[in-house]
DNA sequence: CAGCCGCCTTGATCCAGATCAAGGTTTCGC
DNA sequence: GCGAAACCTTGATCTGGATCAAGGCGGCTG
């Protein structure tokens, strides 16, 4: 049934010459030919921090800057169930049962493409099947650590594992010695609604580790980490 | 690459033939001589309550019984993280970076395969990695509802979440209108670990819920649900 | 630059659920 | 059938984090 195409060889398209997502996320699983003929239905764009993502049938690589993922109960409770950080996609086959809304964080640079395609390429490149898998599974692992921690840690373990999350995604290059510092893509409220706390908790907590010398609030949003070790021994697990 | 094989009819084998199993899950993607080979390599077996399993490099369907996911914090908290009723399968591809412990709840049987067999047919036959990747998507989405019940709920919001999600997996059947009944698999203390509660409020919710009239406890581990209505609105979601 | 609005911090008080405590019930070995 | 252990229920009290309350601090508009 697989159709013979792409015979002659194919150079790198050019939108993803330079592209950070080349190698990840699902385009690292593409051969040249596939790639190409991606690359003509893919486009990349720009999002306002706040706008909402909504499942439109794509894919999108997240080439900079954060998004979450959001549960709403009817009463207007919220629970953050996850984030994508750069370099990440965004997007996924099997509608989920309960809607799941995605939202930009901060200002954003996405590439995407219809997922029809990827859909049919799959059908003869297997790789492409288990990086959506690796993906799934890795979220889900993530969303597992968290259940763990919703359901059995302390304010103050929960923020220090926050912190140490956010700083592990912002900064992969992860000085593992020295301090890290970052800005925070979320608000107060948003670090409320993913923790199971409430913003005074979120706030008193951030002033304790303050006061304790663990990190330094440069600002609202510009967190710097002082002592990673004795933040990781605030985690709790 | 693809060896021809099996291209002589192929009969169900015979251990299949009557296979709760046999549709759903993995083998359910499988094309006859595949199912045949698949056959050859499994074996069917039981385990008693209690009995962990841990990670042998295998594939099982569960054909009775319940498992539970556990994630353990260094100081002995445990979170439940998921549950696998039958029908449905065990077992993964990538191992997770946090160990999760299996456990069997209750006597099970389950039929077990080796991993390597389904990643060599994965490469001509796409609907299985489409089954697993659709299996990892449905237990993310089931991750993302607890993770909002952990993070946003009431107690007693838990437990009428809580016995909602086990009536619908152990009955399949869900009548929907009359009152449905059922062996709770998990003691009060498994139950506390799952919603991050402790075994006497469960235990203290779960008497509201009689006195009520919401349910009946006939004994300790068998539950009725009186009026599924008013315990869904008790659900808070 | 004044005034306002959105967001954050800090303090005081309250309460849902934890912890502590005391039986009750079921199960099982002997 | 008896004793003991494991598990569960119910009551009394305590407490971590929620709620209520009162500013503080930028950042934007006019």
């Amino acid at each position: 049934m697989a159709v013979i195409q792409d015979a002659q060889p194919v150079s790198i398209p050019a939108i993803c010459e330079s592209c950070e997502a080349r190698h990840g996320g699902l385009c690292g699983a593409l051969k040249a030919g596939q790639l190409a003929e991606l690359a003509r239905a893919s486009s990349r764009h720009e999002v306002l921090a706040g706008t909402e993502l909504p499942d439109d049938g794509t894919y999108s690589n997240v080439l900079s800057g954060v998004v979450k993922l959001t549960r709403n109960l009817s009463d207007g409770r919220q629970q953050i169930v996850g984030f994508h950080f750069a370099p990440d996609f965004l997007g996924r086959p099997f509608e989920a049962k309960r809607p799941i809304k995605a939202e930009a964080l901060t200002k954003m640079t996405l590439c995407s493409f219809p997922r029809t395609i990827i859909d049919r390429m799959m059908d003869d490149t297997p790789q492409i099947g288990q990086r959506l898998l690796q993906h799934a599974l890795n979220e889900l692992d993530e969303a597992r650590d968290w259940m763990t921690a919703l359901g059995h840690k302390t304010a103050s373990e929960k923020v220090a594992s926050f912190l140490l999350m956010i700083a592990r995604n912002i900064d992969p290059a992860n000085h593992p010695a020295g301090s890290i510092s970052f800005d925070l893509p979320l608000s107060r409220a948003d670090i409320a609604d993913f923790l199971g706390l409430t913003i005074e908790t979120v706030s008193r907590e951030l002033s304790r580790l303050r006061s304790d010398g663990v990190i330094r609030i440069v600002n609202k949003r510009h967190i710097s980490l002082e002592s990673v070790a004795q933040l990781e021994e605030r985690r709790g697990d």
